[in-house]
DNA sequence: TGCAGCATGTAACCTGTTACATGATTAG
DNA sequence: CTAATCATGTAACAGGTTACATGCTGCA
């Protein structure tokens, strides 16, 4: 049995949201349509093929209520392998180029964490999330002193927002890491 | 000849670039990879493709550098229709949609603004996303306040950081937005 | 009766990723 | 000489978008 990964994003957040209860696409669907997790694609044609592939290997199983009615649902729910698999997805570790390019994977990665991996894999993911987006945050700092003055007005402006995101992420970042901090110690008293 | 669109970010980004400056596609790769347009693919599998559709739909224009040596460069240029095609892209109107899932396409938008579109364009631009942006907050800020305290620790931090996000943007354009009504005033008179 | 919502899917198309491939030039 | 950089591509694959398609249920 070869490992399994976890093709995209959407499935990532099917998995997630399936590891705290099982639902049906639609299920899905209206969660992505009215909360806060906007930000996916809602549209069958994505979820859908998403959730075969989901059970073609192994990480979730579906099972059908409703068997009598004419309008049968199909409930996924995760499979051992599925946690396993979603485990190892959020705790995998951060390197630069996520903090660059998939940020908003990260953001999903954390967000399920609570309550599947401990507190200590929390912090430690937080830590390094936190290091390696003030790391590229000096990076383009650099560059809007360096570069800003001789951008026309559009330009700079933008640079300025991709600045001040990124800073907004790092402040997040600390605050998270010193709230874990704070859960930490209380436990291991 | 039917109107050409651009068919994505990098597509658009490309455009932007050869708007201020002739490049080869070597050139938009180390861009890409140098300048703080890093989000962007600099892949040749990604970049190549991209400039061969935009020479097939007449966008750019490829015209070969250094023949007589043994190593030429296409260097791209835009055609008139380019110029039309991305201020058309530019100036297109701001959707709910585009601000919840495109951010970094307005962002990408206003950037290559100045020197392509009037100051007023580049106001009207910037009027409405600060107005869908707020707008936007507006719902994340009452969902977070509606689930937030129900929400394990990670779910609800995640939560604080798309509201945080957005509060980013809003003052970033608002900021923006005041800016440039000094630049319209100070022409104006 | 008809319409909005429930519920699930398929198919064509397009873009990006990853990996591979090729050859020239220049600096050490 | 050889490694890094210049410079350009191709091919397989996979995932999302858009549009289409189907039929049931509850309500007005």
């Amino acid at each position: 049995m070869t490992k399994q990964t976890i093709d995209s994003n959407l499935s990532l957040a099917i998995l997630g949201l399936l590891s705290m209860r099982s639902m049906s696409g639609y299920g899905l669907r209206k969660v992505f349509l009215t909360t806060a997790m906007k930000a996916f694609s809602a549209s069958p044609g994505a979820i859908y093929p998403a959730l075969q592939r989901l059970e073609r290997t192994g990480l979730t199983e579906g099972t059908i209520e409703k068997k009598n009615t004419l309008r049968p649902r199909m409930v996924y729910h995760l499979t051992r392998q599925g946690r396993a698999a979603l485990v190892e997805a959020l705790t995998r570790p951060i390197t630069r180029e996520d903090v660059i390019r998939r940020m908003d994977g990260l953001l999903l990665r954390f967000s399920f964490m609570s309550g599947l991996v401990g507190i200590d894999k929390m912090h430690e993911f937080m830590r390094a999330l936190a290091a390696e987006t003030e790391g590229y945050l000096e990076v383009i700092e650099c560059e809007l002193r360096e570069f800003g003055p001789g951008l026309p007005l559009s330009g700079r402006a933008a640079l300025e927002l991709g600045v001040d995101s990124f800073r907004t992420t790092a402040r997040w970042a600390k605050k998270t890491l010193a709230e874990l901090k704070r859960h930490r110690t209380a436990k291991g008293e």
